[in-house]
DNA sequence: CCCCAATGTCATGAC
DNA sequence: CAGTCATGACATTGG
C-alpha cells in the first residue's frame, strides 16, 4: 500500500473515491483520495457526479487523518463488481483531470490511489499522478512522476509525465534512475503552495493581511511541516522498485491515472492485451483528439501531458521557490512541453528572473494554438492568470511591470515608474509601438516587462498570434496534440494577450487579441481588468461609488501595495470622471433637447399669435366697415336747423367726455387738432 | 478604408 | 487644500 504525502498539511479534506473499473475483461478496483485545499467542494463533488460520475462506484468522503498528517488511501472500500461500462475511466479522468481546479480554486489537489482489485495481474494502477504535483512546484510533480512511472524503465514511464519524460531524456530511465527526494520536495512545494495560497487568496484580504502579519508564526508552522515532510516512513515508503515488480508483487502499488492509460494504451501485452484507448474510447477519443487522425499521437501521453499541465497551471512560479538552474532545466515541465518547439529556453540563463518565466515563456510561443483553445473553458485562464501574474511575482516587481512610462493608467504611475527597469522592454519594442500609443494598458506593461524580462526569447507576439502553427511539418502530431491537451497554460494569456495586441499595434491587432480574451474578461472594462490583475480585493463599482471617507477608511485597512493603491486612485477618478462625462453629456443633450422643445413650441406659439393676429384684423376692418356705415347712416338722418341733411364731407361727429355726441364742423376739428398736435410739439 | 456616433479619458477650472 | 463636478478637447471603439 502506496501512501503518498501531500505537500500540505492544512485544511481540506479527503475525497476518497473507490471506483470500479471493468474494461475488456479487465477489472480494477481503484481507490482514489482526493486532496482537497478549499472548503468542503461541494461544487466539485457536483460536478464530479454531473461530469459523468461513477454512478456505481463507491464514494466516500474521509476527513483527513489528522493535521498536517498523510491522507492515507489504504483503506478497501467493497465495491460491486458489476461491469463498467466502457468510457467509464475516461470520464473518471475527466472528472478527476482538469475541470475541477480551477473551478473550486483549488489550489493544489493529490491524486493518489491505491489498487486494489488485481484482475489478470494488472495491480492498482493508480498512483501519485503528477497532476498532484502541481502545487508543489514543477519538482512535486517531478516527484510523482517519478515515483511512479520512472522506476520501471519502461517506456511509458516516459509518457506517463512530460516532466519525467523530459528527465529521462537526459537521464536514461531505469532502476537506477535517480528518484527525487519526494520528502524534501513535498515540503518545498508545501511552503510553495502555502504561501502562494496566501497570495491567492483575494476572497478573503484580510485574512490574507493576517497571515502576512502572523508570517513568522506560519514559518514555525512550516518547519512543523517540514519535519513531517522528511517523515521517514514517508522516505521509506519512497518507490524503489520498478512498477512492474509491484505489480507482480502485487504489492500495495501506487499507480497513476496516466500509468493507467498507458497501460492500456501503450503496453498491450500487459495484462490488457492490445486493447487500446482508441478501442476503448471511441467516441472520446474522437473528440479529445480533433480529428487528427494522421497524428501518430500517443492518447495516453496526452492524458499524461494534460494532467502535467495541471502542474503547469498550478506551477505557478513562485518568488519562494527558485530552483536552481540545473534542477530547473532538468526538470521544468514547461521546457520539456517545449522542447519540441524550440530549443532556446533551454539556454536560457539561469537568472532569477528566467527562473519566472518559463511559464510565461511558455505561453507566450503557444499563443499560435490560441485558436485551438478559444474554446476550452476559458475561466481557466482568469484563474492561472491570476495566479501566475500576481502570485507569481514578488509585488515589487509585479510592481516595477506596471510601473511603465507608457501607462494610461493615470498620472500617478507616470510619476513613479521606474525608468530604469522598463528602458530595456521599451527599446525592444519601440518599434512596434504605434506612434498613436500614448497609452497602454496595465497589462500590457506587465506583458512588456515580462518580455523583456525574459530576454525576448521567445518570438513577438503578433508573429506568435498570426503564426500557424499547422506549418510546423516537423512535428506536425505531437504539436497538434500538443495544443489540443495540454495547452493550458495559453489560459494565462489572454489579459497579457489583450495588453499585447493594445500595446504593441493599435488599431488592426486588438481586436484579433480580443479573440483570446476569455468570456469573462472581454466583458470586463480596462479598469476591472486591471484590478483584477493587481489583485485589488474591491470591485471597481465599489471603488467609484464608495464614499470619500469610507474609500480613504478602506484604503487605510487594508494592506494595498502603492501601485495597488495608485490603480485605486486611479480607477476611482476615472469612474468619477465617467461618470461625470455620462452626466455632463446627458445634462447636454438634455439642454439641446430642451432647446429644441422650446423652439418648437415657440414656432407653435408664433402660429397661433399670427393666426390671431389675421383674426383680430379682420374683426378690425368687419368693425371698420360697420362704423363706416353706421356713420353714413347717422348723417343721412341729420338736419340742420333749415331741414336740410348734413352734409358727412363738412362736418363730423365727435364723442365728448360726457358720453354726448357732437356734430362739429371739420374745419374746427383739424384746427383744433393742430393746436394740439402743436402744443405737443412744444412740450 | 472612411465616416460617424457613442464612449472613455485627460486637462482644467469652478465650487 | 483635497475632493468632486462640469466641460471642452481628444482618443478609442464599433457599426
Amino acid at each position: 500500500m502506496k501512501h503518498l504525502k501531500p505537500w500540505w498539511s492544512d485544511g481540506g479534506g479527503l475525497l476518497h473515491l473507490t471506483v470500479l473499473l471493468s474494461l475488456a475483461g479487465l477489472r480494477l478496483d481503484l481507490d482514489l483520495d482526493l486532496y482537497l485545499l478549499l472548503p468542503p467542494p461541494t461544487l466539485l463533488w457536483d460536478e464530479l457526479l454531473l461530469a459523468g460520475g461513477p454512478t456505481s462506484s463507491t464514494y466516500a468522503l474521509s476527513p483527513f487523518a489528522a493535521p498536517g498528517g498523510w491522507g492515507r488511501a489504504d483503506q478497501l472500500h467493497p465495491k460491486s463488481r458489476e461491469p463498467e461500462p466502457e468510457g467509464r475511466l475516461l470520464r473518471e479522468v475527466r472528472a478527476l483531470g482538469v475541470p475541477f481546479i480551477p473551478r473550486t480554486r483549488v489550489d493544489a489537489w493529490l491524486v493518489h490511489s491505491v489498487a486494489a482489485g488485481d484482475a489478470d495481474g494488472a495491480h492498482g494502477l493508480l498512483g501519485a499522478t503528477a497532476s498532484a504535483a502541481s502545487a508543489g512546484g514543477a519538482g512535486a510533480g517531478v516527484e510523482d512522476g517519478s515515483q511512479a512511472a520512472p522506476g520501471d524503465g519502461d517506456p511509458r514511464a516516459a509518457a506517463s509525465s512530460p516532466v519525467a519524460a523530459g528527465e529521462e531524456e537526459r537521464a536514461p530511465a531505469g532502476p537506477t534512475a535517480p528518484v527525487l527526494d519526494a520528502g524534501g520536495r513535498a515540503n518545498q512545494g508545501n511552503e510553495v503552495l502555502r504561501e502562494r495560497h496566501e497570495a491567492v487568496d483575494h476572497s478573503s484580504q484580510n485574512e490574507e493581511n493576517e497571515q502576512r502579519v502572523s508570517s513568522a508564526q506560519e514559518r514555525s508552522q512550516k518547519n512543523e511541516e517540514s519535519k513531517i515532510a522528511n517523515n521517514p516512513d514517508w522516505e521509506a515508503e519512497k518507490p524503489t522498485e520498478s512498477s512492474n515488480e509491484r505489480a507482480l508483487n502485487g504489492t500495495d502499488t501506487a499507480f497513476s491515472l496516466e500509468d493507467l492509460f498507458q497501460m492500456f494504451s501503450s503496453q498491450p501485452e500487459n495484462s490488457l492485451e492490445g486493447i487500446s484507448l482508441e478501442d476503448t474510447f471511441p467516441g472520446n477519443l474522437n473528440d479529445c483528439m480533433n480529428s487528427s487522425t494522421h497524428h501518430n499521437v500517443n492518447f495516453s501521453q496526452a492524458i499524461s501531458q494534460d494532467v502535467n499541465l495541471h502542474e503547469a497551471m498550478l506551477l505557478c512560479p513562485d518568488n519562494t521557490f527558485r530552483r536552481e538552474p540545473v534542477a530547473r532545466t532538468s526538470q521544468e515541465p514547461f521546457l520539456y512541453l517545449n522542447s519540441q518547439n524550440t530549443n532556446s529556453e533551454q539556454n536560457i540563463p539561469g537568472t532569477n528572473l528566467t527562473g519566472f518565466f518559463p511559464l510565461v515563456g511558455n505561453q507566450m510561443r503557444n499563443l499560435t494554438s490560441q485558436d485551438l483553445l478559444y474554446d476550452l473553458d476559458l475561466n481557466i485562464f482568469d484563474e492561472i492568470n491570476l495566479m501566475s501574474l500576481a502570485t507569481g511575482f514578488d509585488p515589487m516587481e509585479v510592481a516595477q511591470l506596471f510601473e511603465e512610462p507608457d501607462s494610461d493608467s493615470g498620472l500617478s504611475l507616470n510619476s513613479s515608474h521606474n525608468s530604469t527597469s522598463v528602458t530595456k522592454s521599451n527599446s525592444s519594442h519601440s518599434v512596434c509601438e504605434g506612434a498613436t500609443g500614448s497609452s497602454s494598458d496595465l497589462e500590457s506593461l506587465s506583458h512588456h516587462d515580462l518580455e523583456g524580462a525574459v530576454g525576448g526569447y521567445y518570438a513577438e507576439p503578433s508573429k506568435l498570434c498570426h503564426m500557424d502553427h499547422r506549418s510546423n511539418s516537423g512535428f506536425h502530431g505531437d504539436f497538434t496534440f500538443q495544443h489540443v491537451f495540454h495547452n493550458h497554460t495559453y489560459h494565462l494569456q489572454p489579459s497579457a494577450l489583450e495588453s499585447t495586441s493594445t500595446s504593441f499595434s493599435r488599431p488592426g491587432k486588438s481586436q484579433k487579441s480580443r479573440r483570446y480574451l476569455n468570456d469573462t474578461d472581454r466583458n470586463l472594462s480596462r479598469d476591472e481588468r486591471r484590478a483584477k490583475a493587481l489583485h485589488i480585493p474591491f470591485s471597481v463599482d465599489e471603488i467609484v461609488r464608495m464614499p470619500v471617507d469610507s474609500f480613504n477608511n478602506m484604503l487605510s485597512r487594508h494592506y494595498l501595495t502603492d501601485l495597488q493603491v495608485s490603480l485605486i486612485r486611479d480607477i476611482r477618478r476615472r469612474g468619477k470622471n465617467k461618470v461625470a462625462a455620462q452626466n455632463c453629456r446627458k445634462r447636454k443633450l438634455d439642454i439641446i433637447l430642451n432647446l429644441e422643445d422650446d423652439v418648437c413650441n415657440l414656432q407653435a406659439k408664433r402660429e397661433i399669435l399670427k393666426r390671431e393676429r389675421a383674426r383680430y384684423n379682420k374683426a378690425i376692418n368687419t368693425m371698420k366697415q360697420k362704423l363706416h356705415e353706421l356713420y353714413h347712416d347717422i348723417f343721412s338722418r341729420l338736419r340742420d336747423d333749415e331741414g336740410r341733411p348734413v352734409n358727412p364731407n363738412q362736418y363730423v361727429l365727435q364723442c365728448s367726455q360726457d358720453g354726448s355726441v357732437l356734430i362739429v364742423p371739420k374745419e374746427l376739428v383739424t384746427s383744433g387738432h393742430k393746436k394740439e398736435n402743436h402744443k405737443g410739439k412744444r412740450k
